[in-house]
DNA sequence: ATCTTTTTGTGATAAAAATCACATTAAAAT
DNA sequence: ATTTTAATGTGATTTTTATCACAAAAAGAT
């Protein structure tokens, strides 16, 4: 390994994988496999074996040469990188379709994630609990989160008024925000804002399909 | 513009930010802005202008030096470019918690693609019509979406039958997927895939939380 | 008309990410 | 023990993406 300054520095593409590492390797681990190689990985998570390594090496000498990846290990040094020891406490803000069908899943597969708490404009809704996650008017978002100590949101209201929620997050102390509205909103720099954009996949997806993916479009 | 030849390749990372421009140049010229600049484009996107004019240029020249960009008409062109001038018909597997979302929402927002049939696996929920969409049996697939000539699909079945039901959408002509199960499954390379990661992207939020942004992730 | 201002489109460059390819190291076989 | 085999970790390189910075072009002002 580099020396502790030099690899202070984690590639962003390299951080975007992480995640698919660890469950992959979590899978194999639940399932008793105790030992495998890059190139194993490779097939289960279709990225190639030369990128894993060159990820893994970020972390340590995850490997042994002529043996491969102890999984148990591994998955050990991935649980602590990834703070999957640490429970995530999630807000909620706009329980309608998506945000129900949310609180309803409650990342049951998850074990250290959990939506504690929802918040919903509609008053009808608010006061009610769903699937024992309490839904609370919007009024109540700054003092419910800071007495909870939340700081990661996502965020399920109908576009048009997704900065408002938005800004109302930030100004509760939220500083990790996950939106499925996919229109870019303003956010301090302190605050981290991701977007899941089902209509963007859908419309990428039929762009590179009319242009039927090898001709046309450059790279895989 | 470059020659029709060295033209054809739109890079992968382009393709992916077309969906937010359209979105972005809809709006605005919904809201009845006729002209803008790239610097504004940049504002409303947080994209870097120049990365926008990069990204633009790649379709032709489509704005004018020291004016901008005509709303009307690169809506016009991104409309083209994009097939939101085509219907897209959009098949679903997986009516549970999220399928019912997404049925009930049904891209309400984007008038050219359309949930027009779902697929559970569950017989009581199969033969039901849910905001007028049908639900089959997952017998029935290959004979519906071959007959409706469906090609797009999304699958929200758990992750555990994430593998069979996209053998039966790839068996059934289905060339383009969006799948809400995040582990990685084998598709022949004629079929294009594309994961939400929800846990993903929070650990990813909260990985990067932990570390505080700037001092130990690179890049923004 | 001419001049000034503005903003594009793009060469050139830099930065980031992916990939190659192999020396090195450890495991397994003999 | 020694040899053979296997797979890592990483320099080196390539490919892709982002950014800089400005000449050229068009708009607007005078
Ligand atoms: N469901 C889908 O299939 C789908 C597809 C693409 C995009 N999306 C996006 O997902 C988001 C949610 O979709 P949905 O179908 O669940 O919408 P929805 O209308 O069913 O639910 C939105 C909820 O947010 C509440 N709300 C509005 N403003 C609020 C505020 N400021 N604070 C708190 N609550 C507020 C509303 O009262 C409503 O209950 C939308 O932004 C939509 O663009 C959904
Ligand atoms: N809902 C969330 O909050 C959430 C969060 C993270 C990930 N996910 C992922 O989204 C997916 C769906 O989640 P959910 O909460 O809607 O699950 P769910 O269990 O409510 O619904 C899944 C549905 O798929 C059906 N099904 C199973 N196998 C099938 C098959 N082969 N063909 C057709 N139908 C089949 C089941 O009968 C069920 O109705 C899961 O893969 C889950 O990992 C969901």
């Amino acid at each position: 390994m580099k020396s502790e300054q030099e690899e202070q520095y984690v590639p962003k593409a390299t951080a975007k994988r992480l995640p698919v590492y660890y469950r992959c390797l979590k899978k194999l681990a639940d399932t008793g496999v105790k030992r495998i190689k890059s190139q194993e990985i490779s097939e289960l998570t279709q990225i190639p074996s030369a990128t894993i390594r060159r990820d893994f090496s970020h972390f340590g000498e995850l490997g042994r040469s002529g043996y491969g990846y102890e999984v148990d290990y591994v998955v050990e040094v991935f649980h602590e990188i990834l703070n999957v020891n640490k429970i995530i406490n999630i807000a909620l803000v706009g329980v309608g379709n998506i945000g129900k069908a949310l609180i309803a899943n409650n990342f049951r597969r998850d074990d250290n994630m959990k939506i504690t708490c929802a918040f919903e404009k509609n008053e009808e809704e608010s006061g009610k609990i769903l699937s024992g996650v309490p839904i609370y008017s919007v009024a109540q978002m700054k003092s419910v989160l800071s007495r909870e100590n939340i700081h990661v949101a996502i965020s399920t209201v109908p576009s048009e008024h997704s900065q408002e929620s938005i800004n109302m997050l930030v100004d509760s102390g939220i500083t990790s925000i996950l939106n499925f509205a996919p229109g870019r909103v303003v956010v301090p720099s302190t605050v981290d804002i991701r977007y899941i954009d089902l209509t963007g996949e859908i419309l990428t997806l039929v762009y590179y399909d009319g242009k039927l993916l090898p001709p046309i479009i450059k790279n895989k």
